[in-house]
DNA sequence: CAAGCTATCAAGCTATCTCTTGAATAGTGC
DNA sequence: GCACTATTCAAGAGATAGCTTGATAGCTTG
């Protein structure tokens, strides 16, 4: 009985795509994926990588199904492969945040001082209030390719000029890439010094479009 | 500014998880402990490994604050640590199974013919009217060690032999360590061949519990 | 079709991972 | 303390993964 060749055949094709996690630099590359999709340069350039080595990582994440290509002219455009790329990605972050210690601390280490948060359900009571101004402080491709509605696009090496262009008289909320991003963070800071009161939101673009996709669906059902 | 460098070291301490899923060896450790918790010698002998071998693995899944350990008398026992860690294996499970052929493929081999099943919702009805048996065809400690209510335990190398304990009025429906485990597909074939009605439940133990922890959370909220 | 750009390929060097083997350690029972 | 068992440690051989470099292939533009 080959039964046991057989769930090793399982096993091993199954960790093809949790290798897909084993490298920091294919992290990094499905964080900048789960924002916007990008081309090879782009996410070299964001990654800090060599063209080579971003490709033939891509390539890897392709192979395990973790990422789509698509040819647009002379570059190519990778993107995260579906919702539940996304999910696992952002599962493996949250999970390792909550029980690696050494994960919480680098992430304290990057994010700087604290910075008061506001969570997802305050934030659209707010918003129904007319109460806050929503800010996008990631950059402006980023905006471009998916953006909580009623938010307005400031990115952060703007935010300090264009600080007038923010109604006084309301409380700001900053949001950016998700909860280990420092944009927002920063953001926050900026404001604070120009004497604006200002929060940020806890959660990035991508945790807003699931839990805005998982409510619609308990909806449906 | 040393902010590239501390982004690097976020990564590179999730990746710390990550590595954790890239080896078969490691994932069916992460299953069997999904099912019992075990000492090392029993997922080496489970899993087909050496004990030292096992060690080491169990070891790297420690660091990565997937499991816990505990020392009882001269052995020690491994567990997995947490709902989190069950969730995120299921998710790199399932989510490798719709977006890899090759695990697809993998999975068929392993299971051999399809087998008629059914899902939570139509059990819980169909266990409310009285109208099924309930049975767990996984080995004994598994059971003993947490089962759906209501099962009864016949680990599948004795169904052939016990077959006249159950009522021959009602169907019968197997359950196992979960849809990539053969027990219940085999459970189900060995009742078929002896004219009973008989079909396997989607869900293995696992991820029946998560789905009442859900749905309880759910109630709480 | 030649030039120019983006992406991939191919080869090679290192570092890391996996498994084995044999020794060391921790706990139990006598 | 001694024998016994379960687990871990330590070292090493072989395979695999990560990054670099230089060459190659696919598109677009003139």
């Amino acid at each position: 009985m080959a039964a046991r060749q057989q769930k090793d055949a399982l096993f091993e094709a199954i960790a093809l795509m949790g290798k897909a996690f084993a490298s920091p630099v294919r992290l990094e590359l499905l964080d900048l994926l789960a924002q916007a999709p990008r081309s090879v340069e782009e996410l070299a350039r964001a990654s800090g990588q060599s063209t080579a080595n971003t490709s033939q990582h891509l390539q890897a994440l392709h192979a395990a199904g973790l990422v789509t290509r698509a040819r647009e002219g002379t570059r190519v455009r990778y993107a995260l492969a579906g919702e539940e790329a996304l999910r696992l990605w952002l599962a493996l972050r949250d999970t390792s945040a909550a029980r690696l210690a050494e994960v919480e601390r680098a992430a304290r280490d990057y994010l700087g001082d604290d910075v008061e948060a506001i969570n997802r359900d305050e934030l659209i009571a707010r918003l129904a209030r007319g109460d806050v101004v929503l800010v996008d402080v990631r950059p402006p491709q980023e905006f471009a390719a998916g953006h909580i509605d009623g938010a307005r696009s400031i990115p952060l090496a703007e935010l300090e000029q264009r600080i007038a262009e923010l109604p006084p008289d309301r409380e700001i909320i900053a949001y950016c890439r998700g909860p280990f991003c420092a944009y927002a963070h920063e953001a926050v800071r900026v404001l604070h010094t120009a004497g604006r009161a200002a929060r940020r939101l806890r959660d990035g673009m991508p945790e807003w479009q699931l839990a805005e996709n998982t409510s619609a669906h308990d909806k449906a059902a």
